[in-house]
DNA sequence: GACAATTGTTGTCGTCAACAACAATCTTTC
DNA sequence: GAAAGATTGTTGTTGACGACAACAATTGTC
């Protein structure tokens, strides 16, 4: 029972009366030029790809960020904060919020090095190794609802095409 | 297979002075899993897609989420504000903001409605319209730049992907 | 007419990108 | 080899944004 019958400015626009009811208010409104907005709709799936991810990874309490932190770290062992930030494009600001979380957290550790005092090496701790496989189970898991929302070739397709911005 | 470990930045620091190859550290660091997360590929591409709207539109002062709120109202004057906040996905909270600032435009204005003296019906001002007219024009220009980045067709096929998600 | 639901509004909280400034530490240059 | 400049990690601020909660006014329902 969503049939909502609000009256708001109704009567002008689209009228959806060639038979099909109208199922909810937000149906009929034309989005017009929107539509063939790139960005718009990019924005829109990406609301509804992190919050899967944040929903599939909730049981361990990590988001998207922190697994991209994780996994190029464990991929790559040893490297400086500023690489670390540099690869996955964020700030090294921030990083440094997101590092504090999950030291605090026994996933990663900060090695002075000694080539470059001013740096970090980053490595992840023994409990940190395996619960990133954890993780990445989990996030293998998300990928497979992705694959049931948007297709299985639809989304290597989408893999191939933004392959450019990873 | 490019887990390289590597020292910090050390030696890794590379001399950039000689000007041969290594182009930037951030280069031969491997992601592993992340490249095959859509999630993540996604999430890069919308940070790039809007950075450019926003310089595109940087003239006008218009950001992704003021355009698409005009964009609606000008294809469905009348609307109230729940009709556009549920078609555009974002907070009645948040649209409040919004409209504060497109109405101190003169772009926008609340008309108190007749039949629900709860709501407003949503219009734009001459002005308003105008206004769109050109932000449209900087808006396919910003189009355009998509497609240069990633191509006609791959443009096509990622409207055409994610259209359910509009 | 009493009670529940909706609309716009205000407010708080947490995430995130973009800057700016700073101390400690390289790197370059003279 | 010392001064000048660049880099690294850090702290802080700003603003856009999503998620919630509470509220008055109004409408719908029983």
């Amino acid at each position: 029972m969503r049939t909502t019958s609000r009256e708001t400015g109704d009567s002008s626009r689209k009228r959806a009366g060639n038979g099909a009811a109208v199922r909810d208010v937000a149906d009929d409104i034309g989005l017009d030029a929107l539509v063939g907005h790139a960005g718009y709709a990019v924005r829109r799936f990406q609301i509804w790809i992190f919050q899967d991810f944040i929903k599939t990874l909730g049981a361990v309490d990590i988001r998207p960020t922190q697994y991209s932190v994780l996994t190029v770290i464990g991929a790559n062992p040893g490297l400086s904060q500023m690489a670390v930030a540099k690869r996955l494009g964020i700030e090294r600001a921030r990083l440094v919020h997101l590092l504090d979380s999950l030291e605090q957290r026994k996933y990663v550790k900060r090695v002075k090095s000694k080539a470059d005092r001013r740096s970090h090496a980053l490595h992840l701790t023994a409990h940190g190794e395996t619960a990133l496989a954890k993780f990445k189970r989990l996030a293998a898991e998300h990928e497979r609802h992705v694959e049931d929302k948007i297709g299985k070739e639809n989304r290597e397709q989408l893999l191939r095409i933004l392959a450019g911005f990873t």
